[in-house]
DNA sequence: TTCCGTAGTTCAATAATACTGAACAATAAA
DNA sequence: TTTATTGTTCAGTATTATTGAACTACGGAA
């Protein structure tokens, strides 16, 4: 894996970039893996929990754009990527705004019943 | 100008679509024109009041993503096209959502003083 | 050590989107 | 009609996204 893992200071995200990377159903839903997990937990194992089939390439590629948006903050734990949400950070740069993203989409599956 | 200016039923807008529309910078500062308008604004009205100068085959796609996603309804008068945000359907739709990330927008460039 | 398996990354090719100048269509006004 | 105005469509170009294949890095077994 490569060497350096740049995460932006919190003051540099933007929300445009951050609505961007959640404008992606597959992105939102490993941000929610990520926040509802009691530890941290690595690429593998939340693509496994969200039971889809992506491929490795694809993976990394959305863990890059969450992690340049600001929205994550990854660790290398031996051979494993693991990563957790900025939630105070974000919260405290643009308070409610993921909240209620996370909420929104919940909104829209919620109602597709009846 | 084409005929048929189609507007999705509100139920059938999706949060990745709003989010995408609202990714863009201009776009956001389109809606965020026309929800201060007094009066429904056209196309031209709305750039000239960003004081940008952006090309009207440009404008033309970003009210056209802006209007399939949802925020915006679009009604020809004569030759213009004027457009409102429709602020109640999607608070209804997503209730507090395009709030925050209106309010969102407006921290950034607020805390980029000093 | 060396070898193997696992977890992600990078690269490159392809596909899908976005931007925009130029030609066009539709309406209003002269 | 003719002309000006407003926005749309088309087509070419550029940017971004997807993903298979080769690769890197680390841990564990032998």
């Amino acid at each position: 894996m490569s060497r350096p893992l740049a995460h932006p200071n919190i003051e540099d995200t933007t929300v445009a970039g951050i609505l961007h990377a959640l404008a992606d159903p597959l992105r939102v839903a490993i941000v929610r893996e990520l926040l509802n997990a009691e530890a941290r937990l690595n690429c593998t194992q939340v693509t496994n929990r969200l039971e889809v089939d992506l491929p490795k390439s694809t993976c990394s590629q959305h863990y890059r754009i969450l992690r340049e948006s600001g929205l994550i903050i990854s660790e290398r734990k031996g051979v494993e990527l693991t990563s957790r949400v900025r939630v105070r950070e974000l919260e405290a740069r643009f308070p409610g705004l993921l909240q209620s993203i996370l909420n929104a989409y919940e909104q829209e599956t919620a109602k597709t019943q009846q």
